[in-house]
DNA sequence: CAAGTGACTAGTG
DNA sequence: CCACTAGCCACTT
């Protein structure tokens, strides 16, 4: 793998690191932290990456898309994302949506 | 090298 | 609210 790339991973990791037990934030929240908001889907191959080298230590399960669609649940074995989710309260609007208005987290401060 | 396909999103009608 | 589009870029065919 090329070392940029590698460093785009371990940005994302960073950031996703930073997400608060019972929050989730989007894709394209990551992409704007970064300064690329027009490449979201780069986001969703770094996490596709991540849930691959670190399965327990990065809280991938805790980004869904603009629209608070479970879009990664396939990445994951079974229904382990919504599983995660639901574990750690977040509130769901049918099986593979979350209601995002009281959960949305993002890195503006 | 060309074309299709995504863990996407904001804009437009 | 839904359908469609352009922009994006890694990866596969």
């Amino acid at each position: 793998m090329k070392p940029d790339q590698r460093d785009f991973i371990d940005r994302v990791r960073s950031l996703v690191m930073l997400i608060p037990v019972g929050k989730v934030t989007t894709y394209g929240d990551i992409a704007r932290a970064l300064g690329i908001r027009k490449s979201a889907r780069l986001v969703g191959w770094a996490l596709g990456k991540l849930v691959d080298e670190h399965p327990l230590e990065v809280p991938c399960h805790r980004v869904v898309n603009a629209q608070g669609l479970l879009s990664g649940r396939h990445a994951f074995p079974g229904n382990t994302m919504a599983e995660r989710l639901e574990q750690e309260g977040i509130p769901f609007k049918n099986s593979n949506q979350i209601d995002l208005s009281h959960v949305h987290w993002t890195y503006e401060s």
